[in-house]
DNA sequence: TCTGGGGTCCTAGGACCC
DNA sequence: TCTGGGGTCCTAGGACCC
């Protein structure tokens, strides 16, 4: 049995905790640079803005009802992630941290009987210790948990917590439109429906050869699980990454290079310590560059190029200088970016690296790092960097509504007055 | 004025090998 | 007249997730 735990309207929640004035206020959060909305609480919802809209489509709505804006405080987020997360994993044999607000749980050890009321039990345990309110549910695969937690959320009969048994199990496919399936996205929503297949019940019902024809083995699974024949485990320990990118889109457009060499300098540098973190090392480094998508007055560009080192390395000054030596390859002047990148591909175990003929001694550059990594621990990021980090460049992004980070920073942490 | 960021997996097709 | 069979590796693109 799997349940899946998911934090009701997460970031919205994180806001209120600290703030409890917002409690029962329509409250946003918005996309980094105050771009979209990625999080609304259910009065902001009641209201009709939708999730991912681009704030200035509803700005007038959230003027007229008194909606408080927030921008993304992941620092805060993160830090309230780690807290349920904590308290989840110590309450369950087995789990799976999926995102910053979702977890899977292994519940082998409990009775059918018992499973309702030990997952109420957690649900009110998670809202005591952290002021975050959780919703459960629970089905004998991942994506049936994740049917039964959609259930759980939305039916008032559920009131946060729902069980799918081999009894209620139709019933609850009838109940969930295909498209909300987990691993059923907007294309083959599309063409499901396209086919009369609307709920996941009929999806339940498709034939075998018909899915795998046209939506591979992916699809397949995903009909499997719906029937209960599990097909994805939980990952207690999720493999170390691929790929780590730093991205980010400018307040505003600019061609000027010395900007966007300040931001390929910076993001390089976050995302070498990035795989730092993670004990990684990277081989391959690959910068890009676009105008805005949106903008349809100017012709779109997007420039991009990698190239690999001569060895593997976790080292800022490196990997910011193989970044800039890109961009110089791909800048073309006078086009108006408004997005650029760093991603560092080739990941390995910092420890597995095995040194080339070719390599200089003295390129173990780790002390070094070690004491930029702890600096910016102790003082915050970006405490220390490399070269002139202008803190108010124009290509930063805007963050105009942003939260104290009342958990991670010691300036900020809430005053109680007696 | 104004539209995010960071990932994974699978597949098809081309280059290349014997 | 007429041109094999089997395999790997890499990349780009497309789908998905939060």
């Amino acid at each position: 049995m799997f349940a899946l735990v998911d934090c009701n309207n997460f970031y919205a929640s994180c806001e209120r905790v600290f703030e409890p004035h917002l409690v029962d206020r329509p409250i946003v959060v918005l996309s980094n640079n105050d771009g979209c909305v990625v999080a609304r609480s259910k009065e902001a919802k009641a209201l009709g803005i939708g999730m991912g809209v681009p704030f200035f489509q509803v700005r007038d709505i959230a003027k007229q009802h008194g909606v408080v804006i927030r921008s993304s405080n992941y620092a805060l987020y993160g830090d309230m992630s780690e807290r349920v997360m904590e308290i989840l994993s110590d309450s369950a044999p087995d789990s799976e941290i999926y995102s910053i607000d979702e977890c899977f749980l292994g519940l082998k050890h409990l009775s059918p009987e018992d499973l309702e009321p030990w997952c109420r039990d957690l649900r009110q345990k998670v809202q005591r210790w952290t002021g975050i309110t959780v919703s459960i549910g629970t089905g004998e695969t991942k994506t049936l948990s994740k049917v039964a937690n959609r259930i759980a959320k939305q039916a008032p009969y559920a009131d946060g917590v729902f069980i799918i048994t081999p009894k209620n199990l139709k019933a609850a496919l009838a109940i969930t439109s295909v498209g909300d399936i987990w691993g059923v996205g907007r294309q083959w929503a599309k063409m499901l429906e396209g086919r009369d297949i609307k709920s996941a019940l009929d999806f339940f019902h498709a034939q075998d050869g018909w899915v795998k024809q046209r939506m591979g083995v992916v699809g397949l699974r995903t009909v499997y699980e719906l029937r209960g024949t599990p097909c994805h485990d939980l990952d207690a320990a999720p493999s170390a990454k691929q790929t780590t990118c730093c991205s980010r889109t400018f307040a505003k457009a600019t061609s000027n290079k010395d900007h966007v060499k300040e931001a390929i300098m910076s993001y390089a540098e976050r995302a070498a310590e990035k795989i730092r973190n993670a004990d990684q090392v990277c081989r391959i480094i690959k910068v890009s560059i676009r105008t805005d998508r949106h903008d349809h007055n100017t012709a779109p560009v997007y420039r991009s190029a990698h190239e690999p080192l001569m060895f593997p390395t976790g080292d800022s000054r490196i990997i910011v200088a193989a970044a800039l030596k890109i961009l110089e390859r791909i800048w073309l002047d006078g086009r108006p970016y408004r997005k650029a990148g760093v991603l560092l591909l080739e990941l390995s175990p910092k420890d597995n690296i095995i040194p080339s003929l070719f390599d200089d001694p003295s390129s173990d550059s780790n002390p070094l790092m070690e004491a930029i990594d702890h600096v910016n621990k102790r003082f915050g990021r970006g405490a220390i960097g490399l070269g002139l980090s202008k803190k108010n460049a124009k290509w930063r992004m805007r963050q105009e509504r942003l939260s104290p980070r009342y958990t991670t920073r010691w300036a900020d942490i809430p005053i109680v007055r007696m």
